[in-house]
DNA sequence: GCTGGACTTCCGGTGAACGGAAGGACTGGC
DNA sequence: GCCAGTCCTTCCGTTCACCGGAAGTCCAGC
């Protein structure tokens, strides 16, 4: 907008503000913000300003700034991802009371699985996935699980881009890996996330047989009820689709 | 921002057209959301356009327009809202398991409660109470748990601009509710905000002995369990406290 | 009392945003 | 097949809201 010398709008440096807040939750100092924007300190005084006039933003006495409620509220009140958690949590609920292990709920977007929901309880495995974070694709059940059953068109593109910033694996061994999920109707990586875990996650599929979001557990590599377990996932799966389809 | 003849901002227009959304989630056409959130059509092409292009907005071929993944994702990653749902799901999944009734998590917000949290399950009785949705206190368990547990002033401050628009209630009775919620530890509400549902909410309290929160559950009139329930939810809402003062 | 670091206010120039008008794209009625 | 209606999209000259350096204020810590 009007006369930024970098040549970015207000939207652009309204994100850069928002999207500058880090994982953990606390408040950032006005001039911290600012250089983690990447905006000149005036600019972010007055930008806060206004978006705390609007409650996205809530300024501390002091000058510590923090997410503000209302944002949360706008956000959650009307979103695709709370759609798909509402069909979603029941059966989440269900499979965690019979598992008792972490139950997931992620999307795809961009090359990465992006977490919607996640159920955990103490006394569960480490789980990677945080609620609102995301995993490459090739590296999360999950996100096997969500590029097996895309278009092909979609995931040649996918293989076609595919690098492994630690070359442990190539594009023909993810093939290997969504054929193998696309066969078996599920996706399992056992102790690659974290050793000692065993990710397992099915699609949800829509009429078209494509996948919008996929259901997975982490469990010990012990966890011996495999053969119950997938059916219970896919199960469940199919209860979220019809949930989707019916709204 | 610059030129706008109605003299709001950009991030005024911004606010405008994020919370035109209304609850259902269903996208709206450009035509509806700009007359929905008091725009030219142009601007809000041009403004939905950029938005779009970080994420924060999608738009589907034939003009839709919802909100985006990222936009949740980026407000999903940091909020004080998330902390709070965080340290609060375990205690509330375990009320959920004995009980097997609606349970909800809300936090103050103007002269309102506002719903973070609520997990449901089929079989259970009605609940208004939407995740960021919200209720009037002096008709919700959850307000009158929270705004019991305030400062005097502000909750004379409360009393002072009190006004039911259904006339039903004066100042006075509030007054009284706040009083018995306050002795009793926990605030309830039978048959009030749906004929043959009960409410009830207990406050999570910091160090000062301030509400930052409320857990409550609704439960069908003819619920016997008082006796158990109400200490249950106290004991959670104690948890829930020590969650937060750790983190 | 002084120094450093952080927040806040001021203000003139300027270019990004504004929105009317015109152009496409699509649909349904006849 | 044409026409009317509805909606989305592009164009472009004018304008004023935004920009950000500089100066002011506040507050700890030494």
């Amino acid at each position: 907008m009007a006369n930024s010398s970098s040549g970015d709008s207000v939207v652009d440096r309204i994100v850069r503000l928002i999207s500058a807040f880090p994982q953990d939750v606390n408040a950032l100092q006005l001039s911290d913000l600012a250089s983690r924007a990447g905006l000149p300190l005036t600019t972010t005084h007055r930008l806060v300003g206004q978006l705390a006039g609007h409650g996205l933003l809530e300024t501390a006495p002091g000058g510590m700034v923090r997410p503000g409620l209302r944002l949360w509220e706008l956000v959650n009140r009307a979103s695709p991802a709370l759609a798909l958690r509402q069909a979603a949590m029941p059966f989440m609920e269900d499979i965690q009371q019979v598992l008792n292990q972490n139950v997931n709920l992620a999307v795809l977007d961009g090359w990465e699985a992006l977490f919607v929901e996640r159920l955990s309880r103490r006394g569960s495995v480490a789980n990677r996935a945080q609620v609102a974070g995301r995993m490459p694709i090739h590296i999360s059940s999950a996100g096997l699980a969500l590029m097996a059953h895309q278009d092909k068109a979609m995931q040649q593109e996918y293989l076609g881009q595919f690098t492994d910033p630690e070359g442990r694996l190539a594009a023909a061994d993810v093939r290997a890996l969504l054929a193998e999920a696309a066969h078996q109707g599920f996706a399992q990586l056992k102790g690659v996330v974290d050793a000692g875990t065993w990710g397992i996650a099915v699609p949800v599929l829509d009429r078209r047989q494509r996948a919008v979001a996929s259901l997975g557990v982490v469990v010990p590599l012990q966890e011996m009820r495999l053969q119950a377990l997938v059916p219970a996932l896919q199960t469940a799966a199919r209860g979220i689709a019809r949930q989707l389809a019916d709204a």
